[in-house]
DNA sequence: CTACGTGTACTATGTTACACGGTACACTTA
DNA sequence: TAAGTGTACCGTGTAACATAGTACACGTAG
């Protein structure tokens, strides 16, 4: 009933916020996220399509969630699943033949990515 | 009345199986791709899918397609569109928040986008 | 224990993108 | 003229997405 036209599901949205937010460290370790019913009020939501990013954000290690307490974040992995090895190489690849074929050169990338890696942990 | 199970449509599939054969050399500037009824052929498609991929390839400046006689590999773009480079960058943010979860270093990503270039333009 | 908040699991509805089948048209080339 | 090209439709079916609403098991504060 909702959904204006976009490119990526509204889930998917709200988990990379997430994701954004840890890896900048706005979010800290074992800190609480909003409950489910809060954050839809804050994201303009409905509270089962939060409930659908939170539960996939559990399945990726990113949060544990325990059941009548809330949701914290997690502590980052130590160790990459062979498949999600894959995908990121895959994606990385998508975006370096893009980059390729606009002449971008693989130093731009290069720093892109290292200032990424700048923000604090 | 198909679609088995998968992530990527299939129209953005081929495109990227394109436009991965324009990128390593094998389809060279000015070759003439399949017509869009050999092509469905070809990879099982619908000939109205293969349509979508080839339009959506021309709007990107990857083929150049003239009515009556066939679609043709363009030569690389020289600038990026500014949409475009802000796509890539959202794209490549995820990777590097991904990598960075999961502990790989960006020395890595960083070799893996110097492989894509090493291969021959 | 009670009341509340937590995540979770349903059912149901509506919209949209995908992929398909089929037909038709304007164009180019042999 | 005949065949092949890209393109543009209409219609159908499937699946994902997002919503609304209800209900349940659990933990915590009162």
């Amino acid at each position: 009933m909702a959904q204006i036209q976009r490119n990526q599901p509204l889930y998917e949205q709200l988990m990379w916020r997430i994701k954004a937010q840890v890896a900048a460290g706005v979010l800290v370790i074992g800190e609480k996220l909003p409950s489910v019913r809060e954050m839809a009020l804050i994201e303009g939501l409905n509270p089962n399509t939060v409930a659908k990013a939170y539960k996939a954000l559990e399945a990726q290690n990113v949060i544990e969630t325990v059941t009548g307490k809330g949701t914290f974040i997690r502590r980052n992995g130590e160790n990459a699943d062979n498949e999600l090895v894959e995908q990121l190489k895959n994606k990385l690849t998508e975006v370096t033949i893009e980059a390729k074929r606009v002449s971008i050169s693989p130093n731009q990338l290069h720093s892109w990515i290292d200032e990424l890696y700048g923000e604090k942990q």
